[in-house]
DNA sequence: TCAAAAGTGTTTCCTATACACCCATGA
DNA sequence: TCATGGGTGTATAGGAAACACTTTTGA
């Protein structure tokens, strides 16, 4: 038995050839590694204006008394997207949840004091309009102003929010930020309150126009008390993951 | 002791208070799941006007005959990141390694049918000019016809590839296709080669200088047997992940 | 009729592609 | 001097931000 550089292992095979674990062919390890699992998500709302993301305040060691994202154990006989929906489930209804895709996976062996565990985290977004009732030990809080939190997951929500800003500018993404239907200022101020700088509901209508994210529902609202012109009501007219404006440079040339 | 929905299960606490498993807080779990992680790499290069990946030829069932990734069982005391540089330095010489990013996570539970296996991929880079040695069952194969590959690791093929090509777009990534020093219609070809289309080397010219990415050396390569004026060779000023290209829409607006 | 809010027209700017033309070299 | 490949100048196109102006409402 041989043992080199980097924690590999070969060991010799039947027919005298080197096989080397963590390669692949293997048979199954004499020794499973005891490698916990979990899931987390990353899940913001446009909530008064501000960008906030649902944490969970921890009530044991380590870190008790810190705040934390939602997620646990990975089980069984599932995948990890799975595992997440049924552990927001309790948190925050499937329903509410418009848009889920995988961020990233944290790995670091002293992530967590206890045990290792990898924890791959997903980005969860939640239209404005509803309001999901969450346990008694969980809230909503600002990204622009994160409390004390637990692990690594703070870096993880700055993660998030940085994959959303992005993709708000070449993807459909606002779809799952919006209620079904909304004004053009509505959006704009989801936009900023995502974005964290202003965005002219005047150009924002323009460029999503035409890059036919939104459309016009032919409806509108009234004026409020203070007059003014009735806002149009304005729908996305994908409600799933869109790239909108995939060749931003470097495009192809033109054919003809 | 009971049990709910999704295969979690709440056990009572000391105090009364119910934990959930598979949330935090929680004691070591009584029976660890045997959860295999591996590591594993898509490394992308340009050869001869082709980009290509590196895959290894699998010597034993299941897959056996068909091309894998290359990588293996995440080790105890490293992260991922470590994980895969260490698997990949009997490779490919990890100093050929321009860039690394992790891409995705995959879980599906039959993704491996001998046992529970999560699979991190990475992305790597190995500028044109190396030419790694590389092991006898390992090779390089064109991505734009891939061979009969195991697991699901064509498709994590076509991610790397993908995010690839959408990364030339607004970062400097190409520092890690070409050698250190280049004349643009070298340049050119290595994007033509990534992207899958023309590249126009007088516009990429102005476009990477514009952007900061690339500058001259000052010296010139001597023109072929075929005569021809003499190319200027550049150098990327950056040889780690820049975004260049940050707010190609929605940017924040002038501030004066 | 005035204030307020929404929506339109228009200007300006910037970036990138397309393409004609000029430059430097070898044979 | 001519073919060849590199490099520059310039036209064109397109998208987006800025901003003045118009429209539609409530009081």
């Amino acid at each position: 038995m041989v043992k080199n550089g980097r924690d590999r292992v070969d060991i010799p095979h039947a027919n005298g050839r080197t096989v080397p674990i963590g390669e692949d062919g293997l048979p199954d390890p004499p020794h499973p590694r005891r490698f916990g699992h979990e899931a987390l998500a990353v899940v913001l709302q446009i909530r008064g204006g501000e960008l906030c993301v649902l944490l969970w305040r921890r009530a044991l060691p380590p870190w008790e008394g810190a705040w934390s994202l939602p997620g646990g154990r990975l089980g069984t006989g599932e995948d990890l997207g799975a595992s997440i929906r049924g552990q927001l489930a309790q948190k925050v209804d499937v329903r509410d949840l418009a848009h889920l895709e995988q961020l990233e996976t944290r790995s670091d062996p002293e992530r967590d004091p206890r045990h290792r565990t990898l924890a791959t985290a997903y980005l969860g977004l939640v239209p404005a309009d509803v309001d999901p009732i969450v346990p008694v030990d969980t809230g909503w809080h600002s990204t622009a102003a994160l409390p004390a939190m637990a692990f690594d997951h703070a870096s993880i929500v700055r993660s998030g929010r940085r994959r959303l800003r992005a993709k708000l500018g070449y993807t459909n993404v606002g779809f799952a930020l919006a209620p079904p239907e909304f004004t053009m200022s509505q959006l704009s101020g989801y936009y900023r309150s995502a974005l964290g700088h202003d965005v002219a509901a005047t150009n924002l209508r323009r460029v999503l126009l035409r890059r036919g994210q939104i459309e016009e529902t032919g409806r509108s609202v009234p004026s409020g008390r203070s007059g003014g012109r009735p806002a149009a009501l304005f729908r996305f007219r994908e409600r799933s993951l869109q790239i909108t404006d995939e060749f931003a440079v470097l495009r192809p040339p033109n054919v003809p």
